[in-house]
DNA sequence: GGGTGTCCATAGGTAAATCCTATCAAAGTG
DNA sequence: CACTTTGATAGGATTTACCTATGGACACCC
């Protein structure tokens, strides 16, 4: 006879037993049979060590103690319609799915990422951070999903690949690569190129690009790829851009060169990660499906079936 | 899958795990085996609809619409939990029992009722109404219990006798009867009794017990046993008195006589009636037994074992 | 006043939910 | 790569819940 376990049903049977007056009423509108009804009231208030009813063939009373617990009764009664009212589709609208990316994919990708979630009618949330803040974030369930380059080491994270993405060649004016026919990367030489800060992917791609290894110049470090460009049309050295971040401002045109390769064209694959224990997978497969709908298909971009 | 009944050890199943963020120290406080909490969980989660917790080997995370519904399950299971803590025992004292009284007990049993009751530790209320008002609020449930004349016809109602109470002979100073020896029942004639009005069980009593039946002078009727003796005192005729409202004011002492009957002396039954149904008896009992044990012994009361 | 109807409780059997132990699968750690 | 941790799954036993059938109490009605 330990504390016994009510159920909602089982309070439901008693308040409605309380307001119809009638235990055979009352089972009848509940859908049971009476003795399941009687057996459900009886359990309520052996749980409770109060008889709330007094029976009889003729009269039906509710006890003193009965008319004193009932509103309390109700009241559990009322939160818990709170709590399933709240839960329901029609109240509950998905929380928005946050959304990280790399920042170079930042400025780059954002249109085409808020495109796809309005298309698909998914809300969204999106912030900028490198990988390895990124993948924390994620794990620690600040983000849902994440855009990145892929793969990804981490065994707790699914990816699902976007897009190949290649590279561009940005050299200086002048610069002996800017006549080099045919351009592939056996020409690239790491100590001659300007790189983001360490913690940026792009720069660990690019260095592994290279034929030539060696260390880059540890004295000119861009933080965004606007500033690498910037850092190339001073003659600084040659870098890597990302296709959709190759756009050339128009004030650096005259003093350096976009060239694409001509074989072996280096690329990085972009996904869609998420901890493979996220509940609502669905949603992030439509939005990956809206995302490759609405990547452009210029640029070489080669969009991953 | 239709709605799923919730009982509260589910939700407070949920609750813990949420407070812990550890299904397996959750089960363990909560003395059941993992997989049995696991089964809960998931319960609420598929009654609701949603999912509220992220599993996984190493983090546990609480879902977005986990976070929103866990304050209104919360607040469920609050109110469950007041509902619980109001029925205890030591938060609910027992209703006051709610006891009827006929008036010709009134004033004359009231101060041993209170009595009994005090010295049993009962909360009582005291009304006074005639026998069949307090018979109809016995069945409205209006009171509890109540002092009667007994037997009663009724079916639903119970009736525990405590005491036959004699009833004395209140004749005029100079009247025939004040001297006849022996006095009996058989001496009394209905048509020259004084009585209380319709409605009062005494009324059919006295007229009952007596051998000439007639009928009693209707100019002249009290509504109480203290107005009874004044119109006897008047001399309008004689009647009879329950021993215990046989009190003669010291006014009246030298215009009546109060006789005791010498054979086949008249006695009413009282005894305290509740219905069969009602659901704390044993509070009825013991003041059934505090109240043989208050009612005094003098004026030939014999209290019924 | 005995038959009749209403109403809730009880009994007994079956279906379903619940709980347990044992085991599995995933993922992080040394 | 073995080991540990953690939650899910499987399978069998127990408990609970529900149904139908029946009983007992009471009021009502000829």
């Amino acid at each position: 006879m330990d504390t016994l376990d009510l159920s909602f049903r089982d309070l439901k049977a008693v308040d409605l037993v309380a307001r119809l007056q009638h235990f055979g009423r009352a089972a009848e509108s509940l859908g049971i049979a009476q003795p399941s009804l009687s057996a459900q009231v009886s359990k309520v208030e052996r749980a409770l060590g109060v008889t709330l009813f007094e029976r009889s063939t003729r009269r039906f009373l509710i006890t003193a103690d009965g008319a004193r617990l009932l509103p309390l009764l109700r009241a559990a009664l009322d939160h818990h319609h709170n709590l399933l009212a709240a839960a329901h589709p029609k109240t509950l609208r998905p929380a928005p799915l946050q959304i990280g990316l790399i920042p170079t994919l930042g400025a780059y990708f954002a249109p085409i990422l808020l495109n796809a979630a309005g298309a698909s009618r998914i809300d969204i949330t999106i912030s900028e951070e490198p990988t390895a803040i990124l993948l924390s974030k994620l794990q620690d369930g600040e983000l849902d999903a994440a855009l990145l380059s892929i793969p990804i080491r981490h065994e707790s994270i699914a990816s699902i690949p976007l897009f190949d993405e290649p590279f561009r060649l940005l050299v200086p004016q002048g610069h002996d690569l800017m006549r080099l026919r045919p351009l592939s990367p056996a020409a690239l030489d790491a100590s001659h190129m300007v790189l983001l800060s360490e913690g940026h992917c792009l720069r660990d791609q690019a260095l592994s690009i290279c034929s030539r290894r060696g260390s880059p110049s540890p004295r000119l470090v861009a933080t965004s790829l606007e500033t690498l460009k910037y850092l190339v049309a001073a003659g600084e050295g040659y870098t890597l851009l990302p296709a959709l971040a190759s756009h050339i401002p128009r004030g650096l045109r005259e003093r350096v060169e976009l060239r694409h390769f001509d074989a072996r064209c280096p690329y990085r694959r972009i996904g869609i990660c998420t901890r493979k224990t996220l509940p609502d997978r669905a949603r992030v497969n439509s939005l990956a499906a809206a995302l490759r709908k609405h990547t452009p298909k210029d640029q070489d971009l080669r969009i991953i079936a």
